[in-house]
DNA sequence: GTGTAATCGAGACGGTACGTCCTGTCTTCGG
DNA sequence: CCGAAGACAGGACGTACCGTCTCGATTACAC
């Protein structure tokens, strides 16, 4: 009834999906993004190529769905009730996303593809972890109806130093996120208060 | 007297290494980064592919080389003496160069691939036209000595929100360069006077 | 029962075979062995560079595949029954085939190259169109028992002068096949005598 | 006076000239003919490109220049006075040249690019060393006027059997020079007694 | 001495083939 | 219909040599 009322002949292996995706990860560990390739890609899942080709296009399609999850969940935080403590926890996560964890590695890639690639830039667009975790973070520790600023942009105001900090190469451990946070709420509260 | 005075062997021929300049900036404008090969170059420049590769390694080289200049210059503001003032026009030629010019295409490329290919990546922590223009605008603007956070931390909140604004893909429209110069300010100062 | 039952995966194009051989026989006639290429090849057979390079790893494998068979037939001769006949016959057509055929233009280059590239000097030791020729011609037409010398220096004195004239680029038209064949086999006859 | 009487310019630099030709020497023996290049023998050589190419058109030229003296000194032999042992003495030098010889490799490596390049079949046939040590032993040995067959032809079935039974790869130890001798002389005179 | 002219080294240049790799599609057999 | 296997056309990869060229430096002869 709520399936695919008459899937004729043989359905999906979900153990080739999932060999797929798990090469996918293996892969970009092991050999980085630039040096994947559809057919190694196949070949470690001991998987046809026509079995990827059906089921996806792009590299960057197996590598988003084999990682978006793990970015969502890396992402979220439990709020304690503090604002302070939140957003840096908060860019704690986020920082161990971006510098460390191999789905921030994957986001980074299909970040980095998304500045060549229309396709892969609509990808990101339609499903935007960073965004989406820093839009929570923010109206459950500020509020959502006492920001200065329209919400979007204070999540651009949240990730934006940290991301450029990651993406343009520099050093993670020089970047404190207890005074980003700080930084983050005087910024909006010192607008609020004009 | 302060030249290499005994090149010996045929000289470098300055027109094939201009006419591959001007080929790499052709090609990203028409084709884009992805589909820019070094076949392509020196079929483009009517070089020989060996010419190509005798000077430079990798595309990401020659596209650095032939839009280094022109992100600096795009990236350099006149100083109106009035720090808001200074601050919004860096912001606006910041926005402008990110989303809307072909040396900022250039450098978003670059540092799209510098996510997954470490050569790049060195190339571009080399030559750093993002930083560096940041760093004379706060210096010049604000002081260096009356700064409450470590220059390189300000030139991260200064530059991070657009960039994260722009290589997320949202709309460059959105966003109001002095609104975030605003924020920008008024967050250091509100650092300060604790 | 006989054959391979289970080829699995897309079974060769016999088309793409047959276009290759006939695009080498082609180039040998129309620009000669030294400026035929792999490239060349596929090129003029409408095939892909990687469709040559999967069956045949060098030029001169091609061409031996594709000369072969014509080889063996232009060398095969219908005996008379008259040894002087026949093996005038066979120097005639050893001439013919030496000097004027496409398939002994083929035999030569391959011999050629043989002299200084060892792969190709086992490719025509494997299968050997003169000395097969020879051997069943002596054979029929001089009986098996009745030689003086071993069979295969036999043919060493029936093949050496003619192939000597012509490889060192002699004139065929000044060579008598009735003659070199009463001179072999009288050669043969003065040796039995003793 | 006979010599070009006014040479202007810079005299040709005779090191470099036998530089290249023992350069030729040494590399055909290590790396054989086919892989053997103008580019290889120059640096060989220590000498620059150029300077081969003013002097040579081809590699065959250069081979030929550095191997025509050897090949004609190693296929002169001292008469006994026995004709019998002259001709053996003389195929034994012919299968040592073909065989073992390095000016032997070098001939049969030009032969075998004759077989599809003119011009190196023009240089061969300009100056022929077997022939001419050929037809000098058989005018020497047998007299030129007794000769059943002319001289040419003669010499064609002199060296054709062991030229045949070397250039297809077959084994030399295989031929025994006496027996092939009196095979010659025997069939000489089989026809000249008819 | 002071041209003039040819040689030599070094090495850049436009070209072209090399043999390999990956792309995305296809064709077969078997489940 | 799915999947494994693998052939196919196509095209870029980076390398090697080709034969030519453009330099500066050298080495002879002629004036």
């Amino acid at each position: 009834m709520n399936k695919e009322h008459n899937p004729v002949g043989r359905p999906r292996n979900e153990q080739a999906r999932t060999a797929i995706l798990n090469a996918v990860d293996d892969l970009l560990f092991e050999v980085g993004y630039a040096a994947m390739t559809m057919k190694g890609i196949s070949e470690r899942a001991g998987v046809s190529r026509q079995t990827v080709y059906r089921w996806w296009s792009h590299k960057a399609e197996i590598l988003f769905e084999a990682s978006a999850a793990d970015a969502e969940e890396e992402l979220a935080i439990s709020l304690s009730g503090d604002p302070l403590d939140d957003i840096t926890a908060y860019l704690e996560a986020l920082l161990r996303f971006l510098a460390h964890s191999l789905a921030g590695a994957a986001y980074r890639a299909l970040l980095g593809e998304a500045q060549h690639d229309s396709v892969v830039a609509e990808l990101l667009s339609a499903k935007d972890p960073l965004g989406d975790s820093a839009r929570v973070v923010i109206e459950r520790a500020l509020g959502k109806d006492t920001l200065p600023v329209p919400l979007e942009q204070a999540t651009a105001l949240l990730i934006g130093p940290s991301f450029f900090w990651i993406l343009s190469g520099r050093d993670p451990a020089q970047l404190v996120p207890r005074e980003l946070a700080e930084n983050f709420i005087h910024g909006l509260q010192a607008r609020q208060s004009r």
